[in-house]
DNA sequence: CTAACACTTGAACAGATGTTCATATGTTTT
DNA sequence: AAAACATATGAACATCTGTTCAAGTGTTAG
């Protein structure tokens, strides 16, 4: 008895096809969610939440970011094509050098309320 | 963890202190940075922002989400586990059923502002 | 009690991810 | 021109992640 689209994996005594017909049409597109679910895995990795971190303060160059996230060159510009693919850093050659900047407000956005998050929930295990 | 002072990776024609050191100690703590990029791992993966989106209309039960998604059950339960953990969802059980909520505004935000950003950069690629 | 139901959980496997190492690109200096 | 420098990139590797499958809770109905 296929009531709805939806359904056959529960018996209908526990779907409640209200709610599945109510809920369904206000889903967005599932690639419009896939490349959101892209974009934050981008954010969840620490070494690319330390680089941007970095960039909130300054503009800066590779071996810069480098240097002060103590890590190697090549596994920071590994992360800053990730970072920039996402369309959240942006870079500027001068010289030899590149330097890199954020290039959106969404960034502090997205990390400051990430943050607020963590403080309210985690914050305080042992307060 | 050789915390030495930064730099030694490039030359120190590259590396500019003046920028390290004012830089550096704005720095948050790694721990708090690892809580941040673990927090937004959670967000990166198509299943569980599926799941988050789907809580935005509704209060839902385990089945009904795994109806709506057209997914097994244990793999909805799975998901849910480590959202509750990283405290996006609560659940709430009635009888047999268990109902899952959004936990948190935060997670209206972080996912709107994400949303925008997709919008902004990514959105019109054949506009 | 037992059966049925809604959900959870652990092990296992395929696929994805981040770093390293070696090498390549592009720019400036000599 | 070649050498030196800043950065990028490809392959390889170990680690992590999400789903499936099978078995485990806990709750209600008969």
């Amino acid at each position: 008895m296929a009531r709805s689209k939806y359904a056959e994996v529960c018996e209908e005594v526990c779907t409640h096809p209200e709610i599945l017909g109510r809920v369904a049409p206000e889903m967005p597109d599932e690639e419009r969610l896939y490349d959101l679910a892209e974009l934050f895995k981008v954010f969840g990795d620490t070494t690319r939440i330390r680089i941007l971190y970095v960039l909130f303060e300054s503009e800066m160059c590779v071996c810069d970011i480098a240097a002060l996230l103590n890590m190697t060159q090549s596994a920071i510009s590994h992360q800053l094509r990730i970072l920039k693919q996402a369309r959240l850093v942006r870079s500027r050659r001068e010289g030899k050098t590149i330097f890199y900047a954020l290039d959106d407000d969404h960034v502090r956005t997205v990390i400051g309320q990430g943050m607020e998050h963590i403080e309210e929930k985690h914050g305080r295990k042992r307060a």
